[in-house]
DNA sequence: TTTAAAATTACAATCGATTGCGTAAAATAA
DNA sequence: TTATTTTACGCAATCGATTGTAATTTTAAA
């Protein structure tokens, strides 16, 4: 690739006799320059394929209207959901996004946030790795002044802006919904404890039996298994017990809801007339299954854009001090065919 | 937020009563530098903890290690694979991803593209909207000395790199499969014939009927099918006519074929005793749909990968003047239950 | 011990855009 | 016409890191 001097707004100034000052303001729209002036730079800057270096740009103004985010993975619906919806919040802005995914691991994780300092970004954005519990790089973002968003997954010792889902009560719901619907024995597939998230799913699911005075019965909760091959796993560990149960809410994924269903199918037990099953985020096939998955929207683009108008909320308050602000997005149970017993 | 200053190499310098040169320089490894004031250098960078503004070493290096990548949907399983692909490659050699999105605009794709040339990004990789096909925004990057990388779908009239699958043969064999499986009167659902892809595929459908010979009928080609509705309705069509196809290839991808299937059991018609379906993309879903989907793997994660590497050896390479190299993956067929007629 | 060579470090310019301050020029008021 | 206020533009410093060149110190050789 060739080197390719690119015109600065010097050329410009050159080229017309006047000095950069005034190009750059005419460029920025400032009215200390004349209306013909401006023209006639605008219309130069035009004929020489002018384009502002935003590093230099960035550099003089201390801020880089750019926004990083890391999570776990790029490629999960979820994510890419969230992601779309920041992005169409903050790309009318002129804001960019560098997005970086940490793959889970805590490591990894950090770099990205060290990577997201050292390039100055106005914001950074994070769904934290499952993997890990230290929080000193977030800490950090913090301590260099960048505005620092957690979502979904969050850290909740760190006094940060939060954009969460009710976990807690989505999981609520979708138990009361097998109970009232007639189902009596519910099983619960439960994710890694240290994080929050499923913390708040297992006690919602917990609450719902409190509610309708139902006793829980500890040997249906199957620890970790929050894949489609663990929610097989513990699928099948549950229903060779000698009192199976009658549901099976997989409250770490649809993916993990599946591993039930294929599990049930192999087994020759009939979903959802000897089984209920119910899963979580309402992944785009859980409608196209047989039966289709009962399950719970998190509104992802929704929680993007939440994310994104929380950063420029914040933008113009001018008050020395921020309080960490926790915005709640009550998720909706989506009932389908995997749960109507009586039907 | 409260404004922080945050250290420089001149803080480091001064509290060490040396230049900021030296720090700069044992920040980078250079030999240039005593091994005990490197070591002291690094351990007082450690305690004021510093990072490097990224802003100002890009500008003063002239190179951003950055990369740009325009999407027409981020939140779509293809585009996301690919930008899992080329974030991995990237990520350990120390590169940034700024990621925008076209929505399919042709407006806004020149709006990104514009924006990374402001960002003086190293490189470009996009894959083109659907809507418009004039590329003076894409002549502009490479007028810029930025490299340009094209994939998938991508504007054949320009000479860059870039990295394809072969579309063509993927649906030839594909289309073989149908015939060789028994069906005799095979429908196409196409996409949008601006876009190459969609008229490679088409091209194959053709070349496999000459290949088998068997005549091409047509009234059995349905345009501008490339969404589940579209697809669906494309369906109905076809098979209310006098004679109605024994198979339909959803080329468009695997939601047309969903759409094939909805219809088809909509109607009472068995898949795949009666009805062929074969879809594009292999998308997640189209292997638990029932019955499973017989669809295409286009290698989304690799294809990034190879993208990513493709950029790294241009980066090697001197040539004054690098010839565009086109990369083309080779789709697999994945035979699932759809297209299997004779069980 | 002297001198040449090598290793360190300092100095200063540079990347491109922005902006406070000062001044010349133009517009307005007296 | 002169005084005063606006308006428009120039000058020069600045953001933080990098790097060629010069200066200094250290090391090695004579």
């Amino acid at each position: 690739m060739k080197k390719v001097k690119r015109t600065t707004i010097y050329d410009i100034a050159a080229k017309l006799g006047i000095t950069a000052s005034s190009v750059s303001r005419a460029l920025n729209n400032s009215n200390q320059v004349n209306e013909k002036t401006r023209e006639l730079i605008m219309k130069t800057a035009d004929e020489l394929n002018y384009k502002r270096n935003t590093l230099a740009s960035n550099l003089r103004k201390g801020q880089s209207k750019t926004i990083g985010i890391v999570v776990p993975r790029i490629n999960q619906n979820f994510f890419s959901n969230v992601i779309a919806g920041i992005e169409e919040a903050t790309y009318q802005k002129g804001y960019n996004l560098i997005i970086c995914q940490s793959n889970e691991l805590h490591d990894k994780e950090i770099q990205c946030v060290n990577t997201l300092i050292n390039q100055h970004v106005d914001c950074i954005v994070i769904s934290v790795s499952a993997d890990g519990n230290d929080y000193q790089h977030l800490q950090n973002v913090i301590d260099h002044g960048i505005q620092l968003i957690q979502f979904d997954r969050v850290a909740d010792e760190l006094e940060t802006l939060k954009v969460i889902n009710d976990n807690e009560q989505a999981s609520f719901e979708a138990v009361s919904h097998l109970i009232e619907g007639g189902y009596k024995r519910i099983g619960l597939l439960e994710g890694p404890q240290n994080l929050a998230i499923f913390k708040q799913r297992k006690l919602g699911y917990l609450r719902a039996f409190k509610a309708y005075n139902v006793p829980v019965i500890d040997e249906l909760i199957v620890e970790n298994a929050w894949t489609k091959e663990l929610g097989a796993a513990g699928t099948r560990k549950l229903l060779n017990l000698p009192h199976p149960p009658d549901a099976i809410f997989a409250s770490t994924s649809d993916f993990s809801a599946l591993g039930v269903l294929e599990v049930a199918s192999a087994m020759g037990i009939k979903v959802p007339a000897e089984l209920g099953v119910l899963g979580y985020a309402n992944e785009s096939f859980s409608e196209i299954t047989s039966p289709s998955i009962t399950t719970i929207d998190q509104f992802s683009f929704y929680m993007g854009n939440t994310v994104a108008n929380l950063f420029f909320q914040e933008l113009e308050n001018t008050d020395t001090k921020t309080k960490p602000k926790i915005i709640s997005i009550k998720p909706e149970l989506i009932i389908r065919a995997s749960t109507s017993k009586n039907k």
